[in-house]
DNA sequence: ATAGGTTGGGTAAACGTTTACCATCATTTT
DNA sequence: AAAATGATGGTAAACGTTTACCCAACCTAT
């Protein structure tokens, strides 16, 4: 691959003349020079040495993801809404995918810095004041991370706990009175405020907390599945579940009806993310909305403005909304 | 952040031994020396400026993915199943979504070729011998490509044609003689090859292949309703649907119960892809399964081969298989 | 004792950029 | 006419590594 010596002998000019040209640097260089340095970078197909300029000027415009999983929507959809800004801010990006895993996660955190990111976004799904994310300390002023985590960085957070009052409540309001729950991984935050929202909002229509009515999934409709299965032949059955991801929901809905109730007449069933399957379902799933996208693009908003100007506002809250549709259909009088 | 000078300051050494104990060079280095340089390594916290080491070894260890959408299931599982054995071998990953936009796939194509990596996964979801594509040969002997496009690049495929046609034969033998298919997009290689396979197999039972019966999609839930909407309110309407993907045959399911069609007793339906959901979906799903991980670790590793050797199998191919739920459950005599 | 190896370590070039600094002319200004 | 200014372009240092090459000291076998 032609380098910036090829395109200087080429053209006849020294290398700092087609550096110049080629950032349009303050320091005049001629009309005429500027042309003749031009049309040699288009024959040799010359393109700068990312590693030599990043090297040079200690910034490599590109940012590192850390996220749990690719394969779940709700965090494709950030990192959609992650790359759609850097890509209009020429940043690019490298993703680290940790599936939950303490050890991948530390190794993602050490390759990051060592391949000199500018700047890293971190969602990770993992519980406050998790030892290794001090790994991230050395980035300080550097770091956004995307969900609570108790450590010291600006944030941007999805009112979980909100959202789940609302799912909640919205059973409460149809008149269910035995309401289970079924939740994500304990160690993630999101899993927890879901739980804390579900819980507060019983205590606040003056409903007990069931710890049966219980139960905890991996966020798979399969997972999604079992628990529901578990719930649903316990003797005193709850008459709606709520899950805290639309995967489990689904899978919910499926082992109601592998059991011969109907939903939502026998069962209602909420779920939590509003992924695009979820109003397409049979039948169609009442869910939380979040704006993941808008979630991932002002994460990086948040990272660029840091990078900037080392002063930021420390935290963006998400709200969420509740969409009711036929899983939580009334019952007809 | 330290450098090797540092190091090298600190424990009263020159910079090359501190190179040499870190890459455990061949030329010897006192254990004494080594343990004072390793101790002053863990004291300054110093990890080596991969930028730097990049530069100088002409090899950055790391490779581009270039894909149309990560919020696809399918995209989703190639990366993990490349970002697995990416990990193993030490190697790893910018991520480039083109959302199927030629700029974008250009720009992704220039851009990891600034950035130095050391080759390509490109999973384009565009038709073949498509010019921007001429970008990626200036990597020659660096490139892998998913799927079938006509470059001259080494490949990992899956057998498109003949999953479709063992779904359309599914059908047939289900004694369905009038067959609607939902495509993906039509500048696509999997969405052709799959429109292929339902015609070459409706071609061999004799039936005829009737424009009629086919619609066109985006590969959403929601486009696959539209598509199905329409194609159920024809006259003469299929008795059975084979979506070229799983997302669409959810639509087709919800479209035809909204229309008061029983699935499958009015209406038989096909995937392909056996997303996680599809056999929790209500009803469960048939559906074409392809080896997703499998599909992506198997590029990564021809890859890795292709770096190191130059020589290569130039294609490995991946069978499918068809997965009969209940969305196809034979009629009861 | 001496040639020849082995062990351990330092020096400096190279990777491909950017840019501070200097040099040369031509043009203005006084 | 001398001096200052501006336009244009080159030289070389610096970014942080790796490694070829050199060197000194010590062994070992004649």
């Amino acid at each position: 691959m032609a380098t910036i010596q090829d395109v200087a002998r080429q053209a006849g000019v020294s290398i700092a003349t087609v550096s110049r040209v080629l950032n349009n640097s303050a320091h005049k260089v001629n009309l005429e020079t500027r042309d003749r340095v031009l049309k040699t970078v288009k024959e040799l197909d010359y393109r700068p040495n990312a590693l030599a300029r990043s090297l040079q000027l200690k910034k490599t415009m590109t940012i590192g993801i850390i996220i749990p999983d690719i394969s779940n929507h709700y965090y494709a959809e950030i990192v959609r809404g992650i790359q759609n800004v850097a890509d209009q801010k020429g940043y690019n990006i490298i993703l680290q995918n940790t599936e939950r895993k303490p050890d991948r996660i530390v190794k993602s955190i050490y390759l990051l810095r060592e391949k000199i990111v500018d700047g890293i976004i971190f969602s990770g799904g993992i519980i406050h004041g998790y030892e290794p994310l001090s790994a991230l300390n050395e980035l300080k002023d550097r770091v956004v991370v995307i969900g609570r985590h108790e450590v010291n960085f600006p944030a941007v957070v999805v009112d979980n706990i909100g959202g789940a009052a609302l799912a909640t409540q919205h059973l409460i309001d149809l008149k269910h009175t035995r309401i289970g729950f079924i939740g994500g991984p304990q160690n993630s935050t999101t899993g927890i405020d879901r739980l804390t929202g579900y819980k507060s909002t019983l205590a606040q229509n003056g409903y007990p907390y069931d710890e049966c009515l219980v139960r905890r999934g991996n966020l798979t409709p399969k997972s999604g599945y079992q628990a529901a299965a578990r719930l649903l032949s316990e003797k005193d059955r709850p008459s709606a579940i709520f899950a805290a991801n639309d995967q489990m929901a689904f899978g919910t809905i499926y082992a109601a009806r592998e059991m011969g109730l109907r939903v939502p007449e026998d069962l209602a069933v909420v779920g939590f993310d509003n992924v695009p399957l979820s109003s397409y379902f049979v039948p169609s799933l009442s869910t939380v909305e979040i704006p993941m996208n808008s979630l991932g693009a002002a994460a990086m908003d948040l990272l660029i403005n840091l990078m900037a100007n080392h002063n930021f506002s420390r935290m963006k809250w998400f709200k969420t909304r509740l969409i009711a549709r036929e899983s939580t259909a009334p019952k007809k009088n």
